[in-house]
RNA sequence: GUGGGCGUGGCCAAGCUAGGUUUAAGGCGCCAGGUUGUGGCCCUGGAGAUCGAGGGUUCAAAUCCCUCCGCUCACCCCA
């Protein structure tokens, strides 16, 4: 028999519910903070994302799903949102519309990985994008939106870790002093450490083996060597966070994984529980336009998870909305009855109201039965003699109690029933 | 890529240590009946499993051995 591939999920009609919730929400808190949403194709050339995540990130190394088309093209299931977004802004010469350009999405995101607790290898993103503006103030709407959206969801005890980690211009000079500082060390090393020193040195700082974090504790500090102006954009972004209350923790080991972030990055993690630790991940990117071929552009976003998000609702017993419940059960006695029914059920449904029709040839005491099963608060019983007279019963399944109603009357009589 | 745990009807699961008494318990769910037209509780009945797959040991394997597959948790990485 044939399964869901590894890593991949159905979303039964049970769990519903909850991602209408959060897409509910997520779309709400980005209209209300002036986003336009943006859908970009599930698959894009392979290059987008060796030049705009970076050749040596885990990502494009090792978890990419890239395959040659039948036109012999190198393609790649999107491994991450903000490339795209970013080809599509250059490609639609976006940076003609009043800057930033404000995007937001929703979308499936493909890594190949080993699956675990809130980890997939299809797994869905809301992400916000604000694109051309390089000011901090930007940087903080950014943040805001993501703490409001979590906050609006109603998700508690969550830390917001903020770091800065510089720019092209005192980025060099600060990983030397990195590379000095674990060369010095590097019998202590951890085997993937040794690797990290020469090809991505700013990962070793959040390396989770014991001594490397000791190592990493000495370490020289992102935050102690930025250039003037990457100072001044983290102390203005400070600044602004604290004027709008928003609780951060400054993380000086935080890195992300991705190469083309610049000077601010954060996380939102939720409280210890086991699994994964973030939520929601971003950062400003001042380089990635360039590295895509286009004029050099800011931009800063985030990407939240939507499986975690869902996970933490779960966890911290959040309910999700209801959705438009069914009001009532269509029940038929009969061949005649039934050909009534399924025009009155239609009738129903015409009416705005949510309505089924009970399984055919059932007793009627089988077709309650699955009305209460249902959980419909009424029940609609049409026999031969009800058809005869024009009439059907109109049964409240909480109080047990019935009369009849004119046939024509049945959406109205329901309409009324239900406010 | 590395390591741990687990695989028995749709779901939860007993049985496996000491192989035969299992025609593989029980519960949930599903269908029917108990009321020739009245649900929820209760009662009765029914359908539904080649015990993850393949091989081996044995008179006999869900139970023991081997191989493979899958699921899951953790490392790594990330949302």
């Amino acid at each position: 028999m044939y399964r869901a591939p590894r890593g991949t999920a159905d979303v039964l009609p049970e769990e519903q519910p909850y991602w209408r919730y959060v897409e509910g929400i997520a779309r709400d808190v980005a209209r209300r903070f002036g986003y336009g949403r943006l859908d970009t194709p599930v698959f894009e050339s392979s290059g987008l994302f060796v030049r705009g995540v970076g050749q040596v990130t885990d990502i494009v190394e090792k978890e990419m799903y890239t395959f040659e088309d039948r036109g012999g093209d190198h393609v790649a299931l999107r491994p991450e949102g903000t490339a795209p977004v970013c080809r599509a802004y250059l490609e639609h010469g976006m940076r003609n519309l009043p800057q930033p350009v404000r995007l937001f999405y929703f979308c499936p995101i493909f890594r190949y990985d080993r699956p675990q607790a809130g980890r997939y290898r299809q797994h869905h993103q809301f992400g916000v994008e604000a694109i051309g503006d390089a000011d901090p103030s930007v940087d903080a709407e950014i943040i805001e939106l993501a703490w409001r959206l979590m906050s609006d969801l109603g998700l508690k005890d969550l830390s917001l870790l903020v770091n800065s980690i510089g720019d092209a211009n005192c980025r060099p000079a600060y990983l030397e002093q990195l590379r000095a500082h674990y060369a010095a060390r590097i019998e202590y090393l951890c085997n993937d450490c040794k690797l990290r020193l020469e090809r991505n040195p700013l990962r070793l700082l959040d390396c989770k083996q014991p001594a490397c974090i000791e190592m990493a504790h000495e370490a020289p500090r992102t935050e102690e060597h930025l250039c003037p102006d990457c100072r001044n954009h983290w102390e203005r972004l400070l600044g602004y966070l604290r004027g709008l209350d928003i609780p951060y923790r400054v993380e000086p080991r935080l890195v992300r994984g991705l190469d083309y972030y610049s000077r601010t990055v954060f996380e939102i993690q939720p409280p210890e529980e086991g699994g994964q630790t973030n939520i929601c991940g971003g950062g400003r990117y001042d380089g990635l336009m360039e590295q895509l071929e286009g004029p050099p552009t800011p931009g800063i976003g985030f990407g939240a998870g939507m499986e975690r998000i869902i996970l933490n609702l779960k966890r911290q017993g959040v309910p999700p909305v209801e959705e438009a419940p069914l009001r009532a059960v269509v029940i038929h006695l009969g061949e005649a009855a039934t050909e009534r029914a399924v025009a009155l059920a239609s009738d129903l449904r015409s009416a705005g109201l949510g309505a089924v029709l009970a399984p055919a040839g059932r007793s009627l005491r089988a077709q309650l039965r699955y009305a209460n099963s249902m959980n419909v608060p009424y029940a609609l019983i049409l026999g031969d003699d009800e058809l005869s007279r024009g009439v059907v019963v109109f049964r409240d399944m909480s109080r047990a109690e019935q009369r009849e109603v004119p046939l024509e009357n049945a959406p109205t009589a329901l309409t009324d029933a239900c406010e």
